[in-house]
DNA sequence: CGTCTATTTGAATGTACTCAAAAGCGGTGG
DNA sequence: CCACCGCTTTTGAGTACATTCAAATAGACG
């Protein structure tokens, strides 16, 4: 067993071998391509400009990807817990600039592996490959929903739909991050979770 | 060449034959898989719950894809002019039942061909499928800038925009579906519309 | 010509925003 | 350990703007 994965959430191993039937010997390979790396509370993953050439694994921690619209307003697109991947996803496929910050919300922990390298593993794993697809389509669906719902909905229904899905958010993402994907201002937020709670 | 030829927008074959480069065996390859196919104004190209089998090159006309919320609302979520694809995107790649309305709003004319035909000739062109990823692309693009469009602009920044980037769009697209497409009731568009004729 | 739909106009309302300031909280250094 | 500083959250007051409901006008189509 590799020396990184001492320290590896047990979450990775179960994910791939459990869930996904990897043999331990694909768990190893793709593992053996995978750089650990930490990095703390507010530091960028990546920041506009950049070329994404990597993507990463979220061990541990959570992290936002926003950009900052023209009036330096910042907008936050998703939040990203572990067991996600990180990136600026039309900077990966394009290979260009991309817009997008990635930040750090807590001290995190990344396995890293290149755009190349988790392509060839893709051709010696196809489970590895099946397994992406599935997440691409399923982002896919993600975003369309999200934008329908940022249509659609009224700021309160966003919120209630958000604390639905997601009870304990609140306990770690700042009210104002929360506001900034919901696409209210932090005061906005602040009266409605009083005024809800008055409600009850 | 075949007889459907005849009917063909000369910019479906200017289209491959000058801009892609294909030759005339490929562009006649191509075209012997599309079938011809009319559908009047306000005729239904897809509906919800239908799974998008086939892609339509609209060849003339226009189309609107729109769903309806849980109020009864619809939503516009993209109009296509001639030179466009037609379908419902999401279910085309997973093959599930869509949520799109595809909708004429003028009468139309379209090449429809199979998503295995399609598949098929991709491989065997392979300018076809460079061409197809480039549009995949760029729908992946747009989609991002849509969705920041709606969430940092002012229905007012957001027609401004609409009618620099489509001025003549008017002419072919009633009032209400805008409207719709820019997230705003046909009342407020009609208001905004006649302010800003008065201001200059 | 008449009916049906689309657009325009009017008035009132509500809701989130802005600007502004106070209170709460966390982290740092003395 | 406490005091201070900066940042986050809360609260307040006023405003702007799109919405809603309602009705009138205009336009399309048989």
């Amino acid at each position: 067993m590799s020396v990184i994965a001492k320290h590896i959430n047990p979450k990775f191993q179960h994910l791939f071998q459990d869930r996904f039937c990897f043999t331990p010997n694909e768990y190893e390979l793709l593992l053996s391509y995978m750089q650990f790396q930490h990095i703390h509370k507010k530091d960028f993953y990546l920041r506009p400009g950049e070329i994404c050439r990597t993507k990463a694994y979220l061990n541990k921690g959570c992290t936002r990807n926003f950009v900052v619209d023209e009036r330096g307003h910042e907008r936050i697109l998703f939040f990203a817990f572990e067991d996600w991947w990180l990136g600026d996803f039309d900077s990966y496929y394009t290979q260009k600039p991309g817009t997008n910050y990635v930040q750090a919300i807590e001290d995190c922990e990344l396995l890293v592996i290149s755009k190349e390298n988790f392509a060839m593993l893709e051709e010696r794993i196809p489970k590895l490959k099946q397994w992406y697809t599935y997440k691409v389509t399923r982002s896919a669906s993600a975003s369309l929903k999200r934008m329908e719902e940022i249509r659609t909905l009224t700021p309160k229904e966003r919120y209630l739909n958000l604390i639905e899905q997601h009870p304990h958010i609140f306990q770690r993402i700042p009210l104002q991050y929360i506001a900034s994907f919901l696409n209210i201002e932090p005061q906005s937020l602040s009266r409605m979770r009083k005024r809800l709670a008055e409600e009850r």
